[in-house]
DNA sequence: GCTCATACTGCACAAATGTACAGTAGTCCG
DNA sequence: CGGACTACTGTACATTTGTGCAGTATGAGC
């Protein structure tokens, strides 16, 4: 069995999904209906296809049980997974803990991580002006993306020695910088002494209100 | 009868408002197992309670046919209507149309409306670099919460002769100015002879990537 | 040609579900 | 006290719904 979708049941999937953001599941009845089959038996086909191809996900027994597993990103399904519109906002980051240590996580936001390329994973809570340069402030929230490598010129999420922070990343043949964007503030040298590791990668931006 | 809501009425409504957040309506079998009823018609009644007085929308017939109506802001219902977990996106705004006039409308964004104080009604899309003092870039989504009349000091959207800005406001006794919040631009006075509406007051900003 | 997968029709049955009606008990109010 | 309202129990029945089994037609691949 091929893992890709026919047309047809892509079709079937692309309904289940309208019918979910109008509010709930259709039933096999439902579909039937709309595609204009005489059975229901041709709808739980579909959705027995769907779900063995890891589409769908049935509820035995209950009515409209019909649940989207892992969205087909490009479609934009990610907005009918109540999981996954939001994501946890970061706050002060303790040395020595992972940042996505949940005494960490300040409350879920929503907000679409498919918003931003590649996907958000967490918020970051921005602490001080040092990129202020490229319109990141204090207090903004910064999107991330995790991931351990970055590339020469991407802003970064970085931990230094326990301690958390935005710059845009440089890789030289013998160090690494992190630079701010903002003249009043001075490259950072990591040398080996130090225990270095990227976090994530900066995605996007969140701010609530401005200052009068 | 009363329109508010008896404590029990307001526990089955935030069952309710749980299991679709979850995915799907309850039945009444679902309400009966949940607060322990020893009949599905005690959930039934309920259910025609909270539907006379307006808080659900019951389909006849249907598994699972409720619908919430007017969400109850403060209870954060909102996340649970397809219409009030995205933002308009407004691109380019045509000379003499209203901001929100369809056409205006790129796409609907996945971001709370609520995150905002006060409330987003849309995103604009900003265009120039005269507010990057502030953090607002070029290409940036700007929250705006529509209103008529803002106070010296804020950030507003204002339509001056079917050109839509952003902009500080500041009035003065004979004149109203609009201030960048960038050295490389001038205030714009506006005079009695141009016209002039404010559209709304920024209340956030939402940004997607960074240039390397 | 045979086999396999897709895409259906048709029938059937049991469980889930919506819904109506009758009745009990407590509270509040005039 | 009687009446209205809330909050339930209990029974019953018609649909709705999920689900299994058998069968037809079509196209792709060997």
């Amino acid at each position: 069995m091929s893992i890709l979708l026919t047309d047809r049941q892509q079709a079937i999937l692309d309904f289940i999904a309208a019918c979910l953001r109008e509010g709930s599941a259709p039933t096999r009845g439902d579909i039937a209906e709309h595609f204009g089959f005489a059975s229901r038996s041709a709808a739980e086909q579909h959705l027995r296809a769907l779900a063995s191809k890891g589409m769908i996900e049935l509820q035995a027994g209950a009515s409209r049980g019909i649940r989207l597993t892992r969205p087909t990103r490009e479609q934009g399904y990610s907005a009918l997974f109540p999981g996954t519109v939001s994501l946890p906002l970061i706050g002060r980051v303790a040395a020595g803990h992972p940042i996505l240590a949940s005494e960490h996580i300040e409350r879920q936001v929503q907000v679409d991580p498919e918003l931003f390329h590649p996907r958000a994973d967490y918020l970051l809570r921005v602490r001080g002006e040092s990129m202020r340069g490229i319109g990141i402030l204090d207090g903004d929230w910064l999107a991330v993306h995790r991931q351990l490598i970055a590339e020469n010129g991407q802003v970064v999420v970085a931990r230094i020695d326990d301690e958390v922070t935005v710059k845009r990343f440089q890789r030289r043949a013998d160090r690494i910088l992190l630079l701010p964007e903002n003249p009043d503030f001075q490259p950072i040298e990591v040398d080996s002494q130090r225990e270095f590791s990227i976090e994530g990668l900066a995605v996007g931006v969140v701010r609530q209100g401005f200052t009068a």
